[in-house]
DNA sequence: TCTCAGTTTAGAATTATTCTAATCTATTGA
DNA sequence: TCAATAGATTAGAATAATTCTAAACTGAGA
């Protein structure tokens, strides 16, 4: 009944014990948005024994299996967020914090229709916050 | 008469050897996307002495002075768009290329308000294309 | 249980970016 | 005009972020 290895083997990952530290952090908590260097700390300070890259490997593992969500709101960071649902984003440079906005709230009207050959995946929406 | 000199003066940049060789192949040209990278490239492919690291700080010194806009389109490059003016992109990721979206094309409805204190800077829009 | 072909991990290497000491330059005042 | 100086600029060195790859592990089949 753990249902982190459920989640593992149903995108066939094998349930290792760093993927499975990794799951707990990341799905027993709704909604988080992690870096790999912020998910790697949690994990020290609470004693597990893991490698920076093997963050890195295990979270791009969950991005491909749509476990997880890439965004890149910044050059110095790529955000997880565990919110896979298609959705858009606050971003607070000042704080570093990420907000979702759900997907539905949004209308986006008047996009081009994409380049030859081309078509759109997936659009991205990002505003950008500033203290007043 | 050499107006890459006189907009390097209208920023308060003092017109440097380096900063003039970067202007004449950001600004002659029009609606450039660049990277640090692909710009060190070009000017080394034309024999010119300079560092990357300057190449580095005088992309972020043009994008203080609105010169340039900065566009994260992804983690691992940071693009630097001639065109200042708001607008959005199409990102082809198998390309690796930025195409313009004129701003006045697109009407995005239903952002939620800005969280208390802050206020929504720069809304960035981004549509990632896959080929067909 | 044992083998072996993937799979996974994590140290090492690489790449992207920033830092900072040395250099340069514009301004001021003699 | 020229020297001094404060601040701006450059670029080598350092750091930070990310990826690579060889070794370790694991699970399916015999």
């Amino acid at each position: 009944m753990n249902s982190i290895k459920d989640i593992l083997r149903n995108s066939s990952l094998r349930p290792t014990k760093q993927r499975i530290m990794i799951g707990k952090l990341l799905f027993n908590d709704t909604d988080k948005h992690v870096t790999a260097e912020s998910l790697y700390r949690e994990l020290k300070a609470s004693e597990q024994k893991i490698s920076l890259a093997t963050v890195y490997n295990t979270l791009h593992d969950f991005c491909e299996k749509k476990l997880l969500k890439k965004v890149n709101v910044d050059a110095e960071k790529v955000y997880f967020d565990t919110n896979t649902n298609p959705h858009h984003h606050f971003y607070s440079d000042s704080e570093k914090l990420l907000i979702d906005i759900s997907k539905d709230k949004i209308k986006i009207q008047g996009l081009p229709k994409a380049p030859k050959g081309k078509k759109i995946k997936d659009v991205e929406l990002i505003a950008h916050l500033i203290d007043n």
